[in-house]
Order: C-alpha cells, then sequence, then structure tokens
DNA sequence: TTGTAAGCGTTATCAG
DNA sequence: CTGATAACGCTTACAA
C-alpha cells in the first residue's frame, strides 16, 4: 500500500511520533531531525491519511451542501462561492441534490450527520414541520439560505426580502405602473417569500392602490409555471401593466409566455424580476431587477458554518445582505393612461 | 461521544464482532442474536463510524468531481445525474472548481488524490501536459466527460463531435446557407473541439463550399467572448447568412450582439448552437441546436467510474452517446440569393 | 526534545 | 456460530 508514517519514521531514524510532530509542527522538534524527516518525506512522497488521521481528531473536513436543484446559475454561483472559500479553509463540500423534496431532504439531512459531515449548508424551497424536527433533535452545525429558521436557533443569510420587493414594487409605481401583477413562489412556509408578498403589498398601499390578490400568481421558482401564470394574466379582462417576477427564470417565463403571444416586453407589458442571475444579462431584453450578492451570499454561509463548526458565538442569526435595484430594459414608464 | 459498536455489545451481551457481523452481515449470526442486536441498535440509535471503517477497508465511497465552472445548465445537469446515480451505490461526491485552471485541476487531482477518493469524474476545457504528467503516474480510476484522453487509457463519455457538427452544418447547407461562420472553443487541446471543426469543414467541402478560416472564431465557451466574436464578424464586408456557435451560452452571445446591433435572428442570420442546455429553450428565439443527453452522460460517467472502482473492465474507453438535432427558431431557409 | 504506548471505531483473522 | 485480538494510520498524553 502507501507510504504511512511508520515507513518515514523508519527510514528517518526517529519514532511515528516525531514525525507526526513535524507535519503538524504541533510541538518542538530539534531543526536537525526536523530536515532529516521532511527530507524523507519528500523523498518517499508521504502524504499523511486523512481518514487516520480524522479517525482520532474526529474531524472529517467536510461539510455538506444539501440544494433542491443544480441546474441554474443561482445555486451554480452560490456553489461556486462555497466551494471556493471552504478551500481556503481546508474544507471540501460533499454535496446533495434533494430536488426540492422534503423526504429527499430529510433523508440526505441525516446521512449527512451520520457521514459526519462537520456542518450543513442547506437550501430549500420551505421549511416543514420534519425539518424542524430534524433540527431540535440535532447539534449539527446548519446554516440556512434564503430561508429564515431563526425561531430554531438556525442562521441564515439572506436579503430583506421585504425591503427589496418595496423597493421594486415603488419603482415601478414611480413609472406609471398601478395595476402590477406579482408572480411569486408561492409556499406559505416560505417566510421570505411572504415578506417578498408583504412588501409588494405595502408599497401598493401606500400609493392608495388596492392589492388585488387576483393578480398574484404562483410560479415556484419555475419558468414553465411562470409561463402558464402568465397565460392565465392574459385572459383577464383588464391587463396589468407590469408584472414582478420573484425569480429571473420565472420573469424570463412570463416573458417568454409574452412573447409568444404577440405581446412586446417591455412596450406593451414591462416584466421585472428578483435576484439577477446571469440569466438576467442573458436574456433579451435584459431584466431589470433586484440584484442579489448570490457569491457573497455563498460566501457568507461558509464563513458562518466554519465558525459554528469552531464553535465560535454568532452574534445573530440573520445576516442580511444588501440588495440594489438594476435598472435594464424589461421596463419601461406608463405613458399613456 | 457517539454510541459506538462497543456499547452495542456490551448491551446485547455479545462481542464486537458480532455486532460487525449483523451490521455487514458478513458472517451467519444466530437468529435470536441477531434480533437481540438489532433491537439494541435501534434502541440506542446506533449507527457505525464509516470514518472507522474506511480506516479499516480503504473505502472512502467518495468519488471526485473536478468542473472548470458550476454556475451553468449543462454542468448543473450533469451534476445532477452524477449525484443521483452515485447515491443510489452508496457513493456521496465532492466537487471541486477549477475555474478552467489547468494549476488547479492538478491541485485539486492531487488533492483528491490523497484525500482517498475512490475515483475522479475530470471536466476540463483542454488537456495538458501536466495533466498527463499526472495521470500517467497514478492509478486513480478518471473517467473524462466531452474530452478525450483515450491515449492514455482513460476513459470518456461524450457525444460524436465530428458527426453532430456535420450533420448541423449539413443541415445549413441544406437551408440554403453558404456563408457560415463558426464560434468555437479555440483551444487545439480540445480533441472534440477539434472534430467539431473537421465536421463543419468536411459538409461544406462536401458541399463544394470552401472553408474559409476568416470565419472561424473562437468563443472559448463564454458569453462575452462570443459577443466579440460575432461584433468581429459583423465588420466584415460579406457577412456570414448563419452562424453555428458550439454552446448555447456562446450562440446567445451571438445574438445578443446581432439583435443589439439591429439584426433580426434569424430573419437576417441565423444562429444555431450545440449542447441544447435548458437556456436553449429559455431564450427567444428558440435555438435550433444539437440535443446531447446531458443527463445521460453524466449517469454514463458515473457508472463508468463505479465499474473503474471496482476493477470491472470495460469494453472501450470511448462512449459515445447519441446526438440529435432539435429543429426550433433560430434557424430560417436562405430565401434571396 | 524525543520515544512509548494507549487509544480512535471498525473489520478481519483465527481459534474455539 | 461466536469471541479474542490484531491490524488500519494517525494523534496525544505520559515518560524519559
Amino acid at each position: 500500500m502507501a507510504v504511512t508514517i511508520k515507513d518515514v519514521a523508519k527510514e528517518a531514524n526517529v519514532s511515528i511520533s516525531t514525525v507526526s510532530r513535524v507535519i503538524n509542527d504541533s510541538k518542538p522538534v530539534s531543526d536537525e531531525i526536523k530536515q532529516r524527516v521532511m527530507e524523507v518525506i519528500r523523498r518517499l512522497g508521504y502524504t499523511p491519511n486523512p481518514i487516520a488521521r480524522n479517525l482520532v481528531t474526529k474531524k472529517t473536513q467536510l461539510v455538506g451542501v444539501i440544494v433542491p436543484d443544480i441546474a441554474n446559475f443561482y445555486m451554480g454561483e452560490v456553489l461556486n462561492a462555497i466551494e471556493e472559500i471552504a478551500k481556503t479553509y481546508g474544507y471540501d463540500i460533499i454535496l446533495c441534490n434533494s430536488y426540492g423534496e422534503i423526504k429527499q431532504e430529510i433523508h440526505y439531512l441525516k446521512l449527512l450527520s451520520s457521514k459526519q459531515v462537520e456542518g450543513i449548508i442547506f437550501l430549500t424551497h420551505e421549511l416543514s414541520e420534519e425539518h424542524r424536527e430534524f433540527f431540535s433533535g440535532s447539534d449539527m452545525p446548519v446554516v440556512m439560505i434564503n430561508r429564515d429558521a431563526s425561531d430554531m436557533g438556525i442562521a441564515a443569510v439572506t436579503v430583506n426580502h421585504f425591503d427589496a420587493s418595496y423597493e421594486m414594487t415603488q419603482h415601478l409605481i414611480n413609472y406609471g405602473h398601478k395595476r402590477i401583477a406579482l408572480i411569486r413562489n408561492g409556499s406559505t412556509k416560505d417566510v421570505f417569500g411572504i415578506e417578498q408578498l408583504e412588501g409588494y403589498a405595502a408599497a401598493l398601499e401606500e400609493a392608495g392602490i388596492e392589492v388585488d390578490l387576483s393578480l398574484v400568481l404562483e410560479g415556484h421558482f419555475s419558468t414553465e409555471l411562470a409561463y402558464e401564470a402568465t397565460k392565465n394574466i392574459l385572459s383577464m379582462e383588464k391587463l396589468p401593466t407590469a408584472i414582478f417576477a420573484t425569480t429571473d427564470a420565472m420573469a424570463i417565463g412570463s416573458i417568454n409566455c409574452l412573447v409568444d403571444s404577440g405581446y412586446k416586453v417591455p412596450d406593451d407589458i414591462s416584466v421585472v424580476s428578483f435576484y439577477d442571475t446571469e440569466l438576467a444579462r442573458m436574456y433579451r431584453p435584459q431584466l431589470t431587477t433586484i440584484h442579489q450578492p448570490i457569491y457573497d451570499i455563498g460566501a457568507v454561509a461558509i464563513r458562518l458554518i466554519i465558525k459554528k463548526i469552531r464553535k465560535e458565538e454568532l452574534d445573530k442569526l440573520i445576516f442580511t445582505l444588501p440588495h440594489t435595484l438594476v435598472e435594464r430594459d424589461s421596463l419601461r414608464r406608463v405613458v399613456e393612461e
């Protein structure tokens, strides 16, 4: 088999503890011996066996990441960040794809625990009773992304969904839009999704516009469902002048439906979105959207989990990163009236 | 600490070997004892420590995946497949993001080896001397995706790039296009990229059209670079009537440039692509493209690596999956002439 | 500063 | 069928 610490010790005429000391420089070792050992290590091409090491230190240097779907720009960028930062701390990430199914998520949560990951970053569309059950019965460090679980003492990193949604809606109103449809996630378990709805409603009310619930549809993060939702919108007697979709993918689904139905965006109907993934810039018209610092969200999440692993105290549970409204080409002023 | 095999043994009044036997059912154990042990396991909530187990079995149940970038639909879908199938075999995947940099890739290749993953699935834009060096000095099972390394005895799963490219070009020609630009990857180290070029050239020659190298540009998998490349195309005296980009993202970059410059796609210029990621359907016009069975490519790759891990013989080194040309809205016949 | 030896939690060998 | 006991490769008191 591969060369072990024993081989090195023998070759260098020292004890294995000494070798251990030089590779971890955990205790003083005389310079002469240190040199000798390092030379042997190099010569033999020795690399410590992390498994054996883990067995005694009880550390795996692994953090698990559970996501509902890898195949989209948002997750990709978050994952990029997590992976990159994790590496600099000597951690590897092991990836679990739940397909947004609660059963799968619970399964992975348990699996990862038994696999001895040191912490878990958890992205989910909604938080259920089963999740809460798992979390309360476990002391595994967990941080959530874009989902609030502070009531269970779990940290989350996110953006202020109420404010962002409020700002966007207000922006729409400033541009003369009065009849504004909202295509949102739709789960009642999604605190931030609810905040988006509240922000939307607040801006409307503040402008003296009554909230018309028939204009609030559900797209569940899906381009296709947003497409369908938009079809429904187009069958209304009085069309909205703007559609606010809470995801780039949903906005695109919506625009596609509009375009396919012969409408021009933004000339006939404006569509704005939330997140600002690469999609928002790739698509034509480019999306006016709420920019989330996606990479940073991932970066903060991994840093938090490492803090928790190290049992450092977190000064708060919700880490809110700044968002910005970025104007591009999918929104225009209402001119006629 | 957690409950160990010892605790179970003591509680059940048997030896740890017996417990080990029932959890692995590696050797016959009397029904009575088996029942008793299982009851204790359940009662104590015992789960075997995989680290300790790995230390003796030399198996980590981990396969590493190195990708140049996670944040795109292609990788996402490949990863989805890998992750999903891996799980069914009891493997987890650990993810490494190389940003397409050779140094990073080599770094991860080594890191993963020392981390004792049992196999590596490797996606890279190009294969360099450094890679070859690593591979020749290692007996780590490796499989490549969409890159040919058969000369080093490394298996690859892919699509027939020559044929696909040939078919698409021929298709374009059948639609009346004679002046066809190609925006391709561009690395000379990329065998399949070269095959694409050859397929393109072959179809052209067969149709008696001279290959004009000034029409062959490089986009390096990037939307932005394809955008730039298209700018160059638009500055030519004689514009092509069609652009063949070898990636959906590049095709979109190209179309964006065209649209931003006032051209209509496909009315003024047709643009076709390669891969058929979700992007191809999300964009308007929807992309006429060569469909690759992306999920299946990932699935085959992970199955191959598991086969290699189990030292089963592979009957070949290149696993070519079927592609299809899918017609959508970004290509139209040339009418005038 | 260095070495000895006792684990870490399993599996595997070998008696019984 | 069951039980000791020796690994696995490493870290870490405890001695020297």
